[in-house]
DNA sequence: CCTTTGAGGTACTATGCAGTACCATTTAAA
DNA sequence: TTTAAATGGTACTGCATAGTACCTCAAAGG
């Protein structure tokens, strides 16, 4: 690109960088403008909804005029879907289930407890509840959500479930075994958080749940009798017969 | 009631009841018209939620002038509280797992099958749209809508497992326990009918969908082997070792 | 039969909103 | 240094909204 190398000569050396690619201060600062607004945006449209989010009072708070945020966003709903997609990735972003090495129940603890950790985190939640409403106005925004954000995690755990998990199961259908964890896992914490029904989960919650969900989804999908973790360990279990 | 019965009297019969009690044919049509009001409010909810909702637009279809509308709801926020509680109150009306006779796997798979009946029925679905939202603007509504609808149903079910399955299972935390079976139940069919992303189940997949959720649930908590339901007639079961 | 209450109709107030116009100022690029 | 783009500031246009005022008419209650 002769155009980028003479230009950048002639200033003597002052580039930006995104991605390996050298963008100009100009292209770099909209750039990081531009994620500030998605930010400023992110917080009014969790708290107020789409509707009640005011583009006023997004400018307001970003500091300049109005005209600013119209130039980076042409309309509401495009600022609206700028915000999910940032927040969609943000989510799924940094999965890790490596907890190789331990017995199969400790490996799905761990994964269980990651779901659960994952689907209570106010960012999930929040995302939830805004993007919940919108299937009736906007259905393509919501798929677009779905398509980067939850669908990438069942993805991770289906693939998860066919590596280490292969030989241990009765079922070929990792992807459905893997919406049955993420079930037992996430369950009523799920819609306590969503709707704000008690307070979250301590962290000694959250392992018990996790190990119960392990426990159970052992029971209900291992093969071997060997792999049925012993049930008089669990809160509520009876005396064995 | 003397004052009643003169105006009984005075009037040649033209009495009307609710709930074994006479009112006058005013509060009577006062009743009417305020049910009128909250079906009409209901659509106008579902379709554009709470701010996108106009009281003009509401008052408009009723027929009548605002003032009308006003005088049976002081604001929108109250309109929108009386929409809440009777629907919640409408979707937990009803439930009949009365499956009495059959093997523990059929009562169970009856069980399912009525569970994810009502999660992808559009008024809940619609009501979960509607509700999720609400939980930073107006708390206490969620939790009322909770009380009424979920709540009940979670105890349905608890009790239905106490009574029917207490000695087949390796817990006595029925609630637990009903949870998980619904977890299993709607699991996916639940976030793909909130989300739009997929057409209705149809009955055959429902069908499908309670007995395997009947079969993991007895695999999980069945305390006897013999309550272990074969696996090689469910789809994705490998030939058995 | 007479009185009170509810409801229809219509015009109104006040507010908040998304989005625009216009001009002055800054600042990056050439 | 010159030039073109981006930004700030402020005032503005329509438009829709929740809720009110006021008068008239119908009908229920006694």
């Amino acid at each position: 690109m002769p155009f980028f190398e003479s230009s950048y000569l002639a200033k003597g050396g002052e580039w930006y960088h995104i991605g390996g690619m050298k963008i100009g201060k100009r292209e770099s600062q909209r750039l990081l403008k531009r994620a500030q607004i998605i930010a400023i945006a992110r917080e009014h449209f969790f708290e107020k909804g789409f509707e009640g989010a005011s583009m006023s009072a997004i400018a307001a708070q970003l500091g300049g005029s109005k005209r600013t945020l119209w130039s980076y966003f042409p309309s509401k709903e495009e600022l609206f879907a700028a915000v999910v997609e940032d927040t969609a990735a943000g989510i799924r972003g940094g999965i890790d289930f490596s907890a190789v090495g331990d017995s199969p129940l400790d490996q799905l603890t761990h994964l269980s407890r990651t779901i659960i950790e994952r689907m209570t985190a106010p960012i999930a939640v929040q995302m939830f509840r805004l993007i919940s409403p919108m299937s009736e106005r906007n259905p393509e925004l919501v798929r677009i959500f779905f398509e980067r954000g939850p669908r990438r995690t069942q993805k991770s755990i289906a693939e998860y479930l066919r590596a280490n998990f292969g030989d241990l199961l009765w079922t070929d259908d990792y992807w459905q075994a893997g919406d049955d964890l993420v079930a037992l896992a996430a369950s009523n914490f799920h819609f306590e958080s969503l709707w704000g029904l008690s307070n979250p989960p301590t962290p000694k919650q959250k392992d018990a749940r996790a190990r119960r969900a392990a426990i159970l989804f052992l029971r209900a999908y291992g093969r071997h009798p060997e792999l049925w973790a012993p049930i008089d360990r669990v809160d509520g279990a009876k005396e064995t017969v």
